[in-house]
DNA sequence: CTTATCGTTCCACTATGTGGAACAGGATAT
DNA sequence: ATATCCTGTTCCACATAGTGGAACGATAAG
């Protein structure tokens, strides 16, 4: 583990400062420097420069700055070259009727998942893209497991060495053995669980899906989905309904992805 | 009109890299190199720079590069610090449901208005996340049309001269007078009209909302809506029918939006 | 009025980014 | 099999481009 250095001093300072504003909204000057332990004239060349270039914008009289939608274009450009994203929402959106419950759908980047839609259901009134793009270590979610009961020995080890193994509630999977055998019951069963090692209080039935984007990655490994429930709604009962659902959407997208090819 | 600098040279060529990549998708260096003018090493340092901090990654094989999820991530966190979107989307959404027709919620940036979210009527399967993010002039769109309706005389001059004017259909407004001529239409009628104005084949209505989130801004200039149909659904008598569903959307909002601060 | 705080500008210094050149690995052509 | 062309990658001397201290102006707080 060398910890080699930013090839461009500046660029960690640039996007330092676009991360920071975007997690905290409009902000100071002084504040964005104390943040990236800057000069104040420094910070302010450097937010004047994403300014110039129309990623930030200046609040006219409270001077403070904020974000512009100029990086939810880029991101949507990244999202709209997502084709599978076109072809799986159906299937979603059908399993999410199904159940009426809320639908992920995920894919790998790395040692960690990234999730790409999101299908909620309708009781609840969040929008869409609340959580699109932000990730998850693989270990302690169903998506992830059902990704990695597909890989060998080897990738799996590779994985959970590559992530920082944190127990986020009582139920959270630490300890490298039992992961294993957590991955053995998720290839008997063909779906992955989630025992709220998660969230306390949710669980969630996950699949993987046997198709690929790319011939770099191996099937099974780069896309899954999954329903997220709350314990209330999920007895043991509800979970081999449910299960059987998510088996049918997985075979369902697999033979629509193959006979589009 | 100064032709200023970028405070920061590296600052361009970094964020031309990245927009180049969100644009074309996956790229090789010497493309991206040639986009920008730059040698080969002075690119190679600049996308591994953006690489070391997670907003690309390099395929393994081909040796080509793509955005990660990274950016995606940054444009969620600022969508979800919009409130107002969670606000006037069951309002959007029953519009649709009214008319059958997609609907546009769009925000003010400048000299330019862009789109923050979208409903989409059932028949089309298109995602939502498609546009969002992306802008267009003022003087050539419903929503347009719609805030300048409510500026003064000072200010739509203003925003014309900021605006470059293309004609992109026969039908695009190109003349000052005539679109002075047009505001005083929205203002008696109390919505905009767009007729084939922005893409032939397509009409728009479209109203403003008279709600603030920020008090620099003055009400009714902010945020507006629309409904965009295509023009074989759209004769004179449905446009009757359709402002009236607007017009009763848009004041639906205000008082939602008043009533609840 | 004084004091504190924030955003902005200036400028001398040198750390930092630059790009030519040389290298390494594949793919294709000969 | 060998040569020729592409890639992407590393190295390094040079000077350009970014740095941050200090001083300024404007606004808000005491």
């Amino acid at each position: 583990m060398t910890e080699d250095k930013n090839p461009i001093q500046v660029a960690g300072r640039l996007f330092g400062a676009l991360e920071y504003l975007a997690e905290h909204g409009e902000s100071g000057l002084m504040e964005i420097s104390e943040h990236l332990g800057l000069n104040k004239s420094t910070t302010h060349r450097i937010v004047s420069s994403l300014q110039y270039m129309g990623y930030v914008r200046q609040s006219r009289e409270s001077g403070r700055y904020e974000l512009t939608f100029r990086i939810v274009d880029l991101s949507s450009q990244v999202m709209n070259r997502m084709d599978i994203i076109g072809i799986v929402r159906p299937f979603l959106r059908k399993l999410m009727e199904q159940t009426g419950e809320t639908v992920h759908f995920v894919k790998r980047e790395g040692a960690e998942i990234v999730y790409i839609d999101k299908v909620e259901a309708y009781q609840n009134s969040i929008r869409m893209v609340s959580h699109i793009g932000s990730r998850m270590p693989f270990y302690r979610s169903a998506v992830g497991k059902a990704m990695a009961a597909n890989m060998t020995e080897q990738e799996v080890r590779d994985l959970w060495e590559a992530s920082e193994i944190i127990r986020v509630t009582p139920s959270t999977i630490v300890d490298y053995e039992e992961f294993c055998r957590a991955l053995g019951q998720v290839r008997a069963n063909g779906y992955a669980l989630d025992n709220e090692e998660n969230e306390t209080g949710v669980r969630c039935i996950g699949a993987s899906l046997m198709i690929s984007s790319d011939a770099s990655e191996k099937p099974g490994t780069e896309y899954a989905f999954s329903i997220s429930v709350p314990i209330s709604r999920m007895d043991e009962e509800r979970v081999r309904e449910l299960s059987g659902y998510v088996l049918a959407t997985k075979t369902a997208v697999e033979e629509a992805f193959h006979s589009s090819r």
